[in-house]
DNA sequence: CGAGGGTGATTACATGTGTAATCGACAGGG
DNA sequence: CCCTGTCGATTACACATGTAATCACCCTCG
């Protein structure tokens, strides 16, 4: 699967949310924050069609979008690609780390303990 | 802390591994299917440098190099940089995931359940 | 003393990415 | 039927990144 930029990522969010959408729709569903131009979401989709992870269908004198691949997949792939890399493929030391660092309240815990206690049965 | 690109990581990983070093020594420790040239190595030292994440100091006519961030700092803020953008902060979510995707080996979660119980105490 | 090898610095060049402007075609309103 | 707005396609350009080659300098061996 082709690597996806993270710019690109936020347009790709916006078509997990809801497709499929015109170039207009996606611009205007894009976080505020971003700023982006009409044009600058047009060249993203280009490129995102490009790389296979889009895909589009005429209507009338315009394209509709989708995605072409699952967001759990390329979220799956990413992490994977995040915990080789840094942890050595071994998830506890992530999780020992994200615990050194205070990012699990006791109700991430209980969650994650929940979730485990039914992974085993 | 300023952004490391993939390649520069495995610059990186070698002198947190060991420090400090003179260029030819992260050359010669750099994974070999990586297949770099000393130049590559020495580019993505100054790069490495500009950033900020090296330090060197002289050493006759070479430098030695060593890390001038922590190794857990940068890997803490990158996966908190993913969780946040993929599983929107949600640890949990994060781990659900890699439950799906069988991730998670029966000692995995016998170790992240002790992990966990250690916490709350 | 001169040549060769090792050093960092500088330069090179293709591709990816962020961020658009512009262009040619066409559809719909007047 | 023509103007104007809209669409995708093409082009633009700066910076990041992967991957080096080359250069100027200096130390050491012969």
């Amino acid at each position: 699967m082709e690597r996806i930029a993270e710019g690109e990522y936020a347009v790709m969010e916006v078509l997990w949310e809801e497709a499929p959408l015109t170039a207009a729709d996606v611009a205007a569903r894009v976080p505020e924050d971003r700023g982006w131009s009409l044009a600058t979401v047009k060249t993203m989709l280009s490129r995102l069609l490009a790389k296979g992870v889009l895909t589009h269908e005429e209507d009338g004198r315009r394209y509709l979008y989708r995605p072409a691949i699952r967001r759990e997949d390329y979220v799956a792939e990413e992490s994977g690609r995040l915990i080789d890399r840094m942890f050595g493929g071994r998830v506890p030391a992530l999780v020992a780390q994200l615990a050194a660092r205070d990012r699990l309240t006791p109700a991430d815990i209980a969650e994650i303990e929940k979730l485990l206690k039914a992974l085993k049965s």
